[in-house]
DNA sequence: ACAGAAATTGACCGATTAGTCAAGTGTATG
DNA sequence: CATACACTTGACTAATCGGTCAATTTCTGT
């Protein structure tokens, strides 16, 4: 049985996933977690900081569970980094990418998501740098700047989110997708 | 002298920019335009019906200056493009890019925004492809797919800009368009 | 100058917002 | 059984939200 914290960082979550944070309304989140608003202020302060412990925790959660294979595969880095990079199953091309959508609506209007989302984002461009750099060191691929290829990964998977968001079609994700992976390949 | 629709338009856009249609305050937008709220209403059916049409003057008269060029060159469109690509001075990199910032917030809650949207990606994306096209067609450039080069483009660009974004930092813009360009030029 | 239309003013409305809090219930420990 | 602490309940507040509208001023064409 889920407990009361665990329900509202839930529901707060898929909240802020469909109408952003400052869309996001305190009585549907409430509504949704069937909890009263009394309870959600014994464990928050207040949204906002309701807001931040879910997306931290949640996405958090998401990248230790997505990028473990790393520390535990010994070979085939990039084979497996291209399988999950075409999985559109994992994508939620309606709603987009959590990530993408909070940095845009908040990095520039509230100093404390502004502080996560860059904590969070740099962990994104880690996690694929981590990967690059376990492929290199087996000689899966030429020594390169990792940093700026993962940053460019990283870039361009969420432009490719984006236009999947705004043209209502997946294909263009794939297509996208494909692309990149041709231009690391170029890198072997 | 400036009329009061315009006044409205350019303050619309301008608070929509920085906090997003539903963090826009319509007594925000009238106080930075000067305007009173019936005078408001005397010009736009709402807050929605002002928003778009805000978004779509505003950004459809950038993008006719933006690409014009291209109907007037007869050569060098890809150094042209690379050069305006490179061009920092005209991004926001603390607001992000206004196209992705609403397509973000609002593609999947309102259907009239997401039509508005998906016409102004599309755009956006119709304006690269006539770029690689007219660089084909003066030998600039070997034949390829256009559109699937120009969506991966398009989203290499917005990705670059929610990258700088999310760190704070525009050297990231920089480094994924210089990474973009390499790809390219690949193509030639 | 005058009529009529266009534009402006600002008080007002109901709904919703995030947030408060005193009272109550449940549970674990002495 | 009793005390204490954790948690829950839901009514309440003040502020803000988008939106309405009748009265008034300004503009325009004749």
């Amino acid at each position: 049985m889920e407990n009361t914290r665990d329900k509202l960082i839930h529901a707060a979550f898929d909240e802020i996933f469909s109408h952003g944070y400052q869309g996001a309304s305190l009585s549907d989140i409430l509504a949704k977690a069937g909890v009263h608003k009394g309870s959600m202020y014994h464990f928050f302060a207040n949204k906002k900081e309701m807001a931040l412990a879910s997306i931290e925790e949640t996405i958090l959660k998401r990248n230790m569970e997505k990028y473990r294979y790393v520390e535990t595969n010994t070979n085939g880095f990039l084979e497996e980094f291209y399988t999950r990079l075409r999985d559109t199953s994992v994508r939620d091309f309606k709603r987009g990418c959590p990530i993408a959508n909070i940095v845009q609506e908040m990095s520039n209007i509230d100093e404390d998501f502004n502080v996560l989302m860059k904590s969070i984002y740099g962990a994104f461009r880690a996690n694929i740098k981590a990967i690059l750099d376990k492929a290199i060191e087996v000689g899966e691929m030429k020594p390169c700047d990792t940093a700026k290829l993962a940053l460019f990964i990283t870039s361009t998977i969420e432009g490719a989110i984006l236009a999947a968001k705004a043209s209502g079609n997946a294909q263009d994700y794939v297509d996208v997708i494909e692309e990149l992976i041709e231009h690391i390949e170029g890198k072997r």
